[in-house]
DNA sequence: CAGGAAACTTGAACAACGTTCAATGAATTT
DNA sequence: AAATTCATTGAACGTTGTTCAAGTTTCCTG
């Protein structure tokens, strides 16, 4: 009884997967405001309402579309984590380069982590919050090279840090509404930045 | 004959008045998302429709509430300037700590500042632009001290890093979404590390 | 001061949105 | 084959921002 119930079953699931892809590729060409149920329903061939049996919000569907956006992140910081020379400063420039650059090639969903707002009274899924908080293991590391003294808690303190100060700078360097800043420039800017930052801990810390 | 429409001008450019201040309290209140032309006509005494008598858009409206936003936190930067001692670096210092008290006691008007996008063929006014580059020039000054030898342009630049940094970090750091991290906590942090990048770049061009 | 012209205000109406749900249709069991 | 259970549909609802013909007020002129 139950194994016949795959018919359904999969065309769902196959749906739901064309779903998600549908919203990212959504999102990525028109930015989170232009998702539309409509249009998702449409692209992946189904009823407008049926929507909301593959998933119970569009903020679900943003946060699974974030969740995939995430782990593209994440495998790009990997890459920039284990290329290249060891040193761990250059270790971190080089993460914060790859973080810089995985969001000038994604803008929209990129932007989408972070713009989206979810209604106050709703939580966010632990699924979701798992991912987030896994960005941080990447920073982690070479910073536990250069600080062999700190706890892990003072690490992890630190980590945010540096990940939020390279965030910022990535984030109103790629804001077009003010001067656009060259992406070359961005790039060099914020190698000089993680630079100077690190060597300012290193030596603050003695 | 121009004297005579007084009376009508006047009470339009009442209800402007109104009308912007009651959207700066509902922002404040509500979030950004919790802006309503219907409920901010009803506070101000108008019809719905009239809203767009006093201004084009809400876009405008929004704009205009960012400016005042923009303005208060001028003056707060202001006062961490001039106030306390005279050392550049603590005084960048002062700067990146008041910057970080003002969003979180504005948080949602500080918030609306950075969520809100214009639809992307409309064009920000210019009143608008120079607000936000008014910013820059509170941490110019004290950078300029540092580093006498840089031209006007890296000036800039360096400004806006340092800017961007700090911003990023009181950005994620008031993030409910993650981990909430206590507010003199972050401000501790952001003082750490504002100090390190001053002592990394100061170094640095050594 | 009267009365027509000009300008302003109004709220009903529109289009677009996310979301719901009675009704239709398909799949499974008996 | 009939009955029952479940999935899908698209019309309908409640909210949005925005528009605009109609109604009011204000203003200028004779």
């Amino acid at each position: 009884m139950w194994l016949r119930m795959t018919k359904t079953l999969e065309r769902r699931e196959k749906l739901r997967v064309d779903l998600i892809r549908a919203a990212e590729q959504m999102i990525a060409e028109r930015g989170l405001a232009g998702l539309k149920t409509r249009d998702l329903a449409r692209e992946i061939g189904c009823a407008n309402g049926a929507v909301y049996n593959l998933v119970t919000d569009v903020d679900e569907l943003v946060l699974r579309v974030g969740s995939r956006t995430l782990h593209r992140l994440d495998e790009a910081l990997s890459a920039a984590e284990s290329a290249g020379e060891s040193s761990p400063q250059e270790t971190l420039v080089r993460i914060a380069i790859a973080y810089c650059d995985f969001a000038a090639e994604n803008l929209e969903l990129w932007r989408a982590l972070f713009e989206h707002r979810m209604a106050a009274d709703k939580v966010l899924p632990d699924w979701s919050v798992n991912d987030q908080l896994q960005l941080f293991r990447h920073i982690y590391h070479p910073l536990a090279q250069l600080f062999p003294k700190r706890s892990q808690e003072e690490l992890g303190v630190t980590a945010r840090s540096l990940f939020s100060a390279v965030h910022g700078m990535v984030a109103l360097g790629l804001e077009q509404r003010l001067v656009a800043v060259p992406l070359p420039a961005l790039r060099k800017e914020i190698a000089n930045l993680v630079r100077a930052m690190i060597d300012g801990l290193v030596a603050r810390t003695k």
